[in-house]
DNA sequence: GTGCAACTTCAAGCCGACTTGAGGTCAAGC
DNA sequence: GCTTGACCTCAAGTCGGCTTGAAGTTGCAC
């Protein structure tokens, strides 16, 4: 395929049609992600198409992917043609998962924050948002043994009767 | 009020039961989230309520809070007493609409997701995934002009005709 | 009263995703 | 051919949320 000269963008063009600085284009290129032509000069020069991988890149990081993970996701799609349906499919159905379980997450969160808000009470022993701990437990640390009285190993025997809290 | 010595955790008990390293409980003192008494030769005495705090910060971080900003939440509750329904509630509530936005975000990326399956394109001029650029744009850099030739100020005229695009 | 684990402080390091700055080169318009 | 803005590389800095390490102290069991 031959490149007409106006098939070639300058990385500051690159940057404002992209919304991407270019310290993070040069960047994006360092991992791998992108890469660009050069001048004679030692100028980079971006084939247009690299447009369509920055929204590629970009619409992956909303999902929450890493740029390690984008890098896969962009491994997974042919380099020589724009992806048909099923190249595609595979791509965007891993990422649909991942947004469900996020939404997953997000709608346990909520359900528990909903009963929380008619009991007010914060009970270690009864308050839901103290068992977030879910097998399937997403992204994030994870509160582990947050009902404090039934760690596990617990050195004092039982949970105290229930006195007055305070913060 | 009075506390009898088994109502006073060191650190390394506050950590186990918390699931939370003591070198991120000396932290969160750093910033103010949680607070300890001394013994006399300095060492951290943790009253047990800290651990419901500490349930409080880590669910607040579940629902993408910073440190900062769960700061600021628990300020919302009042020091000296459990927090009553209605104090209860203005955080709650804050937590929910919180939620909401990220939920509703992310059913509008899998909805463009949706659309692209079928269309298996990414065609930058049809495909939706390339107008993530909401306007209530949630969190995250956003990507802004990413419809590349439909940049402000456009050095050059049109859209070029449909071509076979690549990656 | 002693031994040793658990604690203390303070400084520095780490991760991801970039940005900033210094010092120098390129390329396009006049 | 010269000017000037856009570009180059490489190193270091930033931010949030911690962790790690060094060097020293405390407190509980025996």
């Amino acid at each position: 395929m031959t490149l007409s000269t106006r098939d070639l963008l300058p990385i500051g063009e690159l940057a404002a049609r992209s919304g991407i600085a270019a310290s993070a284009l040069r960047y994006y290129e360092d991992l791998g992600l992108i890469h660009a032509e050069r001048t004679s000069g030692g100028q980079r020069r971006y084939r247009r198409s690299t447009l369509r991988r920055l929204a590629f890149i970009r619409a992956a990081q909303r999902i929450g992917l890493s740029l390690d993970e984008v890098g896969e996701s962009l491994g997974r799609l042919p380099v020589d043609h724009v992806p048909n349906a099923a190249e595609w499919k595979g791509v965007a159905t891993s990422w649909q998962r991942r947004i469900d379980q996020q939404i997953e997450e997000l709608e346990r969160l909520k359900a528990k924050l909903t009963g929380c808000v008619g009991c007010g009470c914060l009970s270690l022993t009864r308050c839901g948002l103290y068992n977030l701990d879910d097998a399937a437990g997403a992204a994030g640390p994870g509160a582990r043994y947050l009902l404090g009285d039934r760690a596990p190993a617990p050195p004092r025997s039982q949970d105290p009767p229930p006195r007055p809290p305070t913060y």
